[in-house]
DNA sequence: AATGACGGATAAATCGATTTACAGAGTGAG
DNA sequence: CTCACTCTGTAAATCGATTTATCCGTCATT
């Protein structure tokens, strides 16, 4: 195929030549320095335009210690949170006049490791990283070790070297905790599809402080595992085998799911079984899907404010590159909301009939 | 906070210096260029390893006409589909050497022309485009116009310029109406949440061609839209007050919604009018997600390949970029797979007394 | 012994911008 | 009239790698 060959980009000098200036002075134009005639300024952009020129982000980058590009690492691209997380983060990063390099380490501390260093090669501005365990994690551990400019966002708590950014898990899963105590539910089961993620920790925490402050006698089960789907379905299918078929307590009247994964896999195990939700079994989920608000029954879910998360926490980061912020390092708490839909019911009037669901 | 300074990075001419040799020569024994002595080989592998020493991927790319990284360019990051499409390409550009720089247009062909020109100043060596809405977008036309190595994924047709990667949307969709009609269904709705697309056309000129083909008498309504979610269930909800409120025929007795976002507004407005799937209506959906095999009733759905796409297009854009590859454009239909779950039954004897249902 | 070929290594040019150091021009004060 | 100083603008150094043009031995060929 002929392709005719295709017209070298303009540089930085080519404009330099046609604005009958020097290239220092065309650096400075573009970036906005001051110190230049007005009549110069006009001819640069004049000749920028007429020749079309672009500035190459990486040639630019090259002579400073640190390039206008902004890293983030996150665990997954798959889920909608991480997704929506990004696309906010690039948003800012933009507006800021900022590049963004994205990566997901895969659910990986080893990857998650490997591309912070590399993040680093790229000698990012700073670095947005989403962590998969914590900020003990081992891409946290390569920041430090770096010495990189950073903000830890969603699985972590506080810490004591990076600005962090967390969707308040603690007090969302307490509300939840209210809200189904409140219905009149003893039994719960709070269940994790992880265990690792510190968010999911978090949650786990923030509902049993709250559930045993209220009400002391409350039974509260834990599920947590890291293991393969298939394997977590079977302990599910467990649990509810022994739950459900001991005489003594009748099982858990409500779940208590910390992620949307868990959500699905415990939704899924309670068709199974045949258990209606919420009239057997009552479900709250944290996380919010847009499937939830379709499904019959819709799923009660904790809805976590990412927009507002990835805003704050590239604002966090801003600051600290530019050396607005130099102090200690500050801790962020979005606040949730839990959006009541139908999957969760009262549970003192259980009907008991359910174990012959099966 | 006192911050020890930073060591500076060790660079190829610090290698150089503990290794003995010249920097021409560490080069090329990191890129793997022959012509090497082997003892100087070991010295500087020895060398990095002392001082820990990283390329600096952008001062790498400087010199040459192109640089390792890839482009991608896609619609929206929050979806699973597009997730996963970049997961498995990032996973993909890794193995190949190549680091990628990931964008979302987020639906706007502006923005996306825009992205493309960006990835150009990056001098990415290639580019990955799921466009907004077809090869004859924007981002495309861009692509054309900068005279761009590039592969177009997803919603695209053949194209003369450049590799294409696409589900087979026809196929799949011609399957679907088999499937359709197998169940005596003869009047059916098509739902697209978007006309723009490429892939929601295809995939409706999919269905109807079988469908007419097979059974000349079938009821074909379609619906698409690329208003505001609001409208477009404020659409739906008339249409349907209108063909369940007509006498004449009874309104459809299968819907099949062309992508998930359809899916899901389809669903909730069938709940809304206490519309039972499927003893009242069915449902077949384009594009399968994780929640659809969790609800009751589960979703019949046609799942995408989007590993294989992955793949496959960056196969593509690798030997292009190679050039391994001058020929004609290629176009790759990626086959999809229908997975039969709950919401679809038999069409003929359907219950009637479903217009109560309100 | 002279010429060539070749393996192996290197000094220097290069990529495209930024930054530094410095040079003229004009201005105002002493 | 000169010194000090501000304004503008430029040449050249710089960033960290790659590539090119060369060079130096060594060995084979005539």
């Amino acid at each position: 195929m002929p392709r005719e060959e295709k017209p070298r980009r303009a540089t930085i000098h080519d404009v330099a030549r046609h604005a009958g200036v020097s290239a220092a002075t065309v650096s400075k134009v573009l970036r906005g320095v001051s110190s230049v005639k007005a009549e110069n300024a006009d001819r640069v952009h004049a000749a920028v335009k007429a020749l079309g020129y672009r500035m190459d982000p990486l040639a630019s980058g090259l002579r400073n210690e640190y390039r206008r590009i902004i890293g983030a690492v996150v665990p997954d691209l798959e889920s909608a949170f991480f997704g929506a997380l990004v696309a906010g983060l690039e948003d800012a990063a933009e507006r800021a006049g900022y590049h963004m390099i994205v990566s997901s380490s895969r659910e990986s501390e080893e990857r998650e490791a490997d591309l912070v260093a590399r993040m680093n090669d790229w000698r990012v501005a700073g670095t947005i990283l989403a962590p998969v365990r914590s900020e003990r994690g081992r891409g946290a551990a390569m920041l430090r070790e770096l010495d990189m400019t950073a903000v830890l966002v969603d699985r972590v708590s506080a810490d004591d070297r990076y600005d962090t950014v967390t969707a308040d898990n603690f007090e969302a899963s307490a509300e939840v905790a209210d809200f189904l105590l409140g219905l009149g539910h003893r039994h719960v089961l709070l269940h994790g599809a992880t265990q690792i993620s510190k968010a999911v920790r978090t949650r786990l925490a923030g509902f049993s402080k709250r559930a045993k402050a209220r009400e002391p006698g409350v039974h509260i089960d834990t599920l947590l595992s890291d293991d393969d789907l298939e394997v977590q379905r079977e302990a599910v299918r467990e649990y509810f085998d022994v739950a459900l078929g001991e005489n003594t307590q009748g099982g858990p009247t409500a779940v208590f799911s910390l992620s949307q994964h868990s959500t699905l896999l415990v939704l899924s195990e309670l068709g199974r079984r045949g258990l209606r939700v919420p009239q057997d079994i009552s479900l709250v989920g944290f996380d919010d899907g847009e499937w939830m608000q379709t499904t019959w029954p819709s799923i009660t879910a904790v809805a976590q404010p990412v927009a507002v998360m990835a805003e704050r926490a590239l604002a966090a980061l801003l600051a600290r590159i530019e050396g607005e912020n130099t102090g200690f390092p500050v801790q962020c708490l979005e606040p949730c909301k839990m959006l009541v839909r139908q999957s969760a019911g009262p549970g003192e009037e259980m009907s008991r009939q359910r174990r012959g669901g099966r």
